[in-house]
DNA sequence: GTTAGGATGATCT
DNA sequence: GATCATCCTAACA
């Protein structure tokens, strides 16, 4: 049956690769998200690859802090960080450890539990808009930095608030990628994005404006 | 349809 | 003190 393949929760050995290899494969992965009041299920369509320690762009360029302590550690873990005084932003970790890479999760489609998702989104307008953006999507599913170094494979019979499935399979011939939104500097000459063609969850492109000095 | 500006606070220099 | 891996609203075309 498709719809049980589509359901097979993947292993951690799915982020132990470079993050340059794992990024385009998450698109159409399902990324679930368990609350207290039932799942939210998200159809990836964007996201970004961060390389690590040796990407301008990369919080962990400038080396290992308390913030992104779980980025240095080992793949599979989710880090969650709060930018702008207001948002938060969700990425996932990518072996080998020790490299600090980490695909920011930009936006998908809710496939389930699209009204819990829309009680935290309340601007939203469109079933498209609830995690179209990646603040959005941290918002939609509810994640701050209380969840920041969860494990999205944890120890047989132990909860975890995440987990990974399978979903279903993206015609290479529909990602497409390009610059990453928001990254100034050096970093902004990778084309290290990544997103399905014409989904319309995906975000739109906004390229990095650097802030007007007075 | 597009764009400019403000919100708001942790983090790092 | 400046910088953010952003979003929303208001104003304008």
């Amino acid at each position: 049956m498709i719809a049980i393949a589509q359901r097979t929760p993947l292993d951690r050995s799915f982020f132990d690769r470079p993050v340059l290899e794992v990024a385009p494969d998450l698109l159409g992965r399902i990324f679930v998200r368990h609350t207290e009041h039932g799942p939210i299920e998200l159809r990836l369509t964007e996201v970004e690859a961060y390389a690590g320690f040796t990407d301008p762009g990369s919080h962990a360029y400038r080396g290992r802090t308390a913030r992104n302590a779980v980025m240095f550690g080992p793949p599979g873990h989710v880090y969650v960080y709060f930018t702008y005084g207001m948002w938060h932003c969700l990425n996932l970790v990518c072996g080998p450890e020790g490299t600090a890479g980490a695909v920011l999760l930009r936006a998908g489609e809710i496939i389930t539990g699209a009204d819990l998702a829309r009680k935290r989104r309340t601007t939203s307008r469109r079933p498209a808009d609830l995690a179209q953006g990646p603040a959005r999507l941290a918002t939609a599913l509810d994640v701050d930095r209380s969840l920041d170094g969860s494990d999205i494979f944890p120890p047989e019979s132990t909860a975890s608030p995440f987990r990974l499935l399978a979903g279903t399979p993206v015609d290479p011939a529909t990602i497409r990628n390009g610059p990453r939104t928001g990254v100034g500097g050096e970093g902004a000459t990778h084309p290290w994005r990544f997103w399905i063609e014409h989904d319309p969850t995906v975000s739109s492109y906004r390229a990095h404006t650097p802030k007007k000095r007075r």
